[in-house]
DNA sequence: CATGAATGAGCATTCATTCAT
DNA sequence: GATGAATGAATGCTCATTCAT
């Protein structure tokens, strides 16, 4: 791929979300993106099969990002609080920044197998970090050992994911640090971890 | 109206639910409703404004349905794990049965206001419920005196929300009952109640 | 025709006239006319063949009642000027009265062949009359012999009908009586009459 | 715009017109214009973003051209005789020759304020010319000092207009040349032109 | 490769007229 | 005769995708 088709294929990666975060995904247009890029119709078609090959590499794209805010460089912290809150806050933070996209995401994954799919590998892997963290203080006795630490990072990830969905998208806009700390406290409480 | 203008409007409800379930909300075309229902076009708009009237007269139906059967006339048990257990498989039992329609329901909320309002009532009506049960276990000395009842009421809610979105409209269908008794355990553990 | 049935088909004329004046020919829906007559839209067919059909014996009525005003009772004055003010006063007095409706004839004479022959017929009516006054006044020595009666009639009454169209229907209300004065003032200028 | 948008687009032009000719503006439809131009139906609406802004087009389109044709090249007579006949010869010839068009826009006036501006504009500039032509002469004495030029002006517009309306698009059709000489001499008596 | 015009199936909605009750 | 529901053709407009230049 020359240097002028990776810059043609960013410039409409980077309209698409624009677009699908104004519009949504349904409201999207591919013409729409194609303006917001500075191209011509046609050659939207160079570079993605349809719009909805668009949306796919937008959403993967979003989600490296996040992955990466998700996944902060230096050491983790240990203890569970600490550790917890870190987490929640920087999903908290990253989902605020992408509120429009992902509501488009939603919109999409109702119909759109592919975008499940995507968000569905997304969901294992978070729950699979929080299922190791938790299987970590469980052998540490941090945790009782009756907890299907399993089903509780699943059902923990929904919560957080659905509270952030009816916050963010749905309710009124909350502070991502109020949200996270209520959050917090409730997944402490549920792991039955000290205060 | 008359008795064949009520069997029309309910041929048409109907039909609507039915394509809605089948269609979502945007793939269910006003003409499609009328062929399911036996009708031509034009009559749909003998009964209804638009396909948006037609959707929320549907929804609701299926929410006063559901409320019935969220709503059992009986006695409810006072001892927490029966009483969530109850609400929990209940709730699944009618999430489940309306899986196709509730998908259409998170579709249009994305979009159309009217359909998030109908499901802000809804969820405020069930977090009060929650929050009262709450209130009861917590003079009981059940529950700890530093839980916060509103927000555990929403943020429960939401898991189970999301739960069962992610079980029975995205993922692998799960059998209620068996949903119903892990989420049970879950806010039984988060509220501290005795297993 | 019984008692019942005259006063429904009345009831109905009146109000097509109001719908027509209303909506204007393409504007005025059948379902509008039988609410304002406060009858089911099925019964409406009972009366009239079609919209159209109304529309022509609503025609007829007007004409009937335009024609009874611009026929007043009384001997017509033999002064030209008076004679020609009083019908044009008249005139634009019916025509402003029924403005309305004018409109929609206007807008139904461009495609139905009936409203123009009812509008053609009513030409010639008043045509021949004022061919009539006009041979009058020439065979007075009023008006010089070289004129074209007919054609003076005619061309008069079109310059007439297309200022009360202006006047009226496009453009900012006149005053009728203001109105009346310089079309007479102009219809004395071309036939020549002393002022 | 390129060599072939500019291409469609006066095809799109072309046939409209005589679609609206053929169908006046009620009975043209999109997808007889879009054919008529060997197009399909979408391409109509990449040159025009409804039906009525072709009509509008169309409009200032005929407007251009009867206005060249109604403004010859070389000096006007002074004669006031041939220089009325010239005018209305060449108003009546135009009149016939888009008497459908006309026929359209009498339509449309009657419904759309814009088509409405479009023909009161016109009327405005016409009746500027006329005045003019009118004062020079009265400067000149060929006219009484009593006539109100203004309303002359617009009143014998007026007539002509009408005239070509009922003879060309209600009556029975008359011959451009024969019609111009009559209406001339009756402006000729009304404004008190020597013969 | 870029362009942007062409395509045409798709869809919600209207309304005169018919017809069963 | 009255009612008002049923009918379905009609129509303007959209937009993802194709393709000639």
């Amino acid at each position: 791929m020359t240097r002028q088709a990776r810059r043609a294929r960013g410039a409409l990666l980077r309209a698409g979300r624009k677009v699908f975060e104004d519009k949504g995904y349904y409201g999207a247009r591919v013409a729409d993106v194609a303006a917001e890029a500075g191209m011509a119709v046609g050659s939207f078609y160079t570079y993605f099969d349809s719009k909805e090959a668009l949306f796919r590499e937008v959403l993967i794209e979003v989600e490296d990002e996040v992955y990466g805010e998700l996944s902060p460089a230096g050491p983790q912290p240990e203890d569970p609080r600490a550790r917890i809150h870190q987490t929640n806050l920087l999903y908290f933070t990253a989902f605020q920044r992408n509120v429009g996209f992902w509501r488009a995401v939603e919109e999409s994954a109702l119909t759109n197998p592919d975008a499940r799919r995507v968000l569905a590998e997304r969901r294992r892997y978070y729950r699979g970090r929080t299922r190791r963290a938790l299987a970590r203080w469980q052998d540490r006795g941090l945790i009782g050992d009756d907890l299907d630490l399993d089903f509780a990072a699943a059902a923990l990830g929904a919560m957080t994911e659905r509270c952030a969905y009816l916050w963010f998208i749905f309710g009124d806009p909350v502070a991502p640090d109020e949200a996270a700390t209520k959050i917090t406290d409730l997944w402490l409480t549920t792991l039955g971890l000290p205060g």
